[in-house]
DNA sequence: ATGGTTGCGAAGCAA
């Protein structure tokens, strides 16, 4: 069998401090293709030389201080769409597109949200509804896509440390749970969850109170993908090493392997 | 788990 491709996805919490994480963990694990978020830079300041030194294309979508996504590719990088070009948009740079090895990738930071009482919120569900939007206007869910990123929404129960804790909490909420549901109605597969039905396996872990030492964190970066490649899937992890050492990001990356190259 | 930490930017906000 051909080498897969790796596809990761990291909310790496502004990319200038964690530039270092990120070129030590490309170089040992070398995914195909990488999706950053939170990068919080503007695309004047992106590392896009230090990419190019370990073979990676690069193309970002950022303004500065908040957000920021890109997709980091060393099989190809084409047809780079930023944005959804409508009024979410005002929502700041948080969705970025480009096709990689004849895969069209999306690099996706949903919005926090904050509380479930906060106009936030609701735009929470409506970028949520209209990423759904995108995909359903201009793809079909039988040609290869992925949408990977930090969907801030653990899909289920198992997917956070106590679910008791979170009640009335957003990330756990039933309109945003639904929100993520629709998407995969629309025809992806949640890769990481398809290899393990266990509960406990997070992506996210607060910085406060030795949280990822206690397990007290949830599976929020999420790599979705249609069928056709959900169904290659050889191996998907959480990279809980990412999240060890010094200056860690508070996300871990999320890697998948696909048996399509 | 109502305190706690990080990043940005230079105080306070966002996460």
């Amino acid at each position: 069998m051909t080498r897969p491709l790796r596809v990761a996805t990291w909310n790496v919490n502004s990319l200038t401090a964690r530039m270092p994480r990120v070129e030590e963990w490309l170089t040992t694990v070398r995914p195909d293709v990488l999706c950053l978020q939170e990068t919080k830079q503007a695309d004047a300041a992106f590392p896009y030389d230090a990419f190019e030194a370990l073979g990676y294309q690069a193309a970002h979508h950022g303004d500065g201080r908040w957000n920021g996504v890109a997709v980091v590719s060393r099989v190809g990088l084409d047809d780079v769409v930023a944005g959804f070009g409508s009024d979410l948009d005002v929502q700041g740079p948080r969705l970025l597109a480009a096709t990689c090895a004849g895969v069209r990738v999306h690099s996706v930071y949903v919005p926090n949200g904050r509380s479930l009482d906060s106009e936030h919120f609701t735009a929470k569900l409506a970028w949520l509804e209209g990423l759904r939007q995108v995909l359903a206007d201009h793809h079909d869910p039988a040609d290869p896509l992925v949408v990977c990123g930090d969907f801030n929404v653990a899909p289920d129960d198992r997917d956070v440390w106590d679910p008791d804790h979170f009640e009335g909490m957003t990330h756990v909420s039933v309109p945003e749970r639904a929100a993520l549901a629709a998407l995969l109605d629309w025809g992806l597969v949640d890769v990481f969850r398809s290899c393990y039905a266990d509960g406990g396996l997070f992506s996210w872990w607060d910085y406060r109170g030795g949280s990822f030492h206690r397990g007290w964190g949830m599976r929020i970066d999420l790599v979705l993908a249609t069928r056709p490649l959900a169904d290659t899937v050889t191996f998907s992890l959480v990279d809980r090493n990412a999240r060890k050492g010094e200056k860690p990001s508070d996300h871990a990356p999320v890697l998948a392997d696909f048996a399509i190259v």
